[in-house]
RNA sequence: GCCCAGGUAGCUCAGUUGGUAGAGCACGUGACUGAAAAUCACGGUGUCGGCGGUUCGAUUCCGUCCCUGGGCA
């Protein structure tokens, strides 16, 4: 089994990410799984990279390599490569985190206008990134973006399986699990991340769950609060998952739309059977 | 029982000198090229508590009833 989630690469998320159970890891051997300290942060090409060696290292093992996780934006990294940008100066990317999108897309208008006129002003993310790209290579990022590297669609054999679940059925596990990271053993795991006093701008930090239930800890939002707020922002993410899974994966990859309790994952591996077995 | 305040979107509330109403969050839809559990865009979803009255027209004014909170007995 090979993790493509972006939050379960984190050694200190166990509960928080809902990763496999020590129990689920003794069935088979799984990779990619907490093997990342959070004050490290992992890109997208990081873990593509990652994911890379792990294939083969499964494959050199005479086993089958499974992927699983909901990371959209690995996936696509891992089967059709990204662009070939350099790894960011940090004092750069430093610099450019440290400042407003407001400031950041003026400066974007300057040194990439085109950049610019493609994103939302608002959109600190891609804005930064824009601007780091640019400051950093000396070369647009539209530049670099006409080319892509590194994928390995065209190696392997791939046996996609898109699983789309009825939305009332997910939003009723989204609850649920929330419930579960509200447990004992889920606030301890907040509060021991916590108290690493890492940058809050790092992914790990910025997990759901990690977020709420460290304001349950500071006394900012009440335990009700915290798993309310906890509960709507897993059912948000499960909504952008959905969107991403259903619209951006090509159209002939088979989508299984069944509840995936009592029998579901049973089925969907029946189907990865059956089309292995063609 | 009396007095006061309030009842408007799923929630918290604004507003309408009388011309059927709008913010935040929630929710819905979507975008997505190195932080993606991130970031962002679009969308108002409503017997304005009920019933009567005045009026061309009432969520708004009047009456009455119901409900909630507080106070006095």
């Amino acid at each position: 089994m090979i993790n493509a989630d972006s939050a379960q690469v984190y050694a200190d998320l166990r509960i928080i990410s809902a990763r496999p159970t020590r129990e689920d890891e003794a069935r088979a051997p799984h990779l990619l799984y907490g093997y990342r300290d959070p004050a490290q942060p992992c890109s997208a090409a990081d873990w593509a990279a990652d994911a890379r060696a792990a294939i083969a290292e499964a494959q050199a093992a005479g086993r089958l390599p499974i992927l699983a996780g909901g990371t959209g934006l690995y996936i696509r990294t891992l089967l059709d490569g990204i662009a070939p940008v350099p790894e960011i100066d940090p004092a750069i990317r430093a610099a450019v985190r440290s400042f407003s999108v407001l400031h950041n897309y003026a400066a974007l208008e300057q040194e990439d206008p085109e950049a610019a006129a493609r994103l939302r002003p608002s959109d600190s993310t891609r804005v930064a990134r824009a601007l780091e790209v640019v400051r950093s290579t000396g070369r647009r990022l539209a530049d670099w973006q006409k080319e892509r590297s590194g994928g390995i669609k065209g190696e392997v054999e791939l046996v996609p399986l898109v699983l789309l679940p009825p939305r009332e059925w997910l939003y009723e596990r989204c609850d649920g699990r929330f419930e579960q990271m509200m447990s004992d053993e889920g606030i301890a795991e907040v509060r021991s991340l916590l108290a690493r006093g890492l940058n809050p701008l790092l992914p790990a930090m910025r997990a759901i769950g990690v977020r709420e239930i460290a304001a349950f800890l500071g006394g900012e939002l009440t335990r009700a609060e915290a798993l309310a707020a906890g509960r709507t922002a897993t059912r948000q993410y499960a909504k952008r998952q959905y969107t991403w899974f259903s619209r951006q994966p090509p159209a002939d990859w088979p989508r299984f739309t069944e509840p995936l309790d009592c029998g579901g994952p049973a089925n969907a591996l029946a189907e990865i059977h059956a089309r292995l077995s063609r």
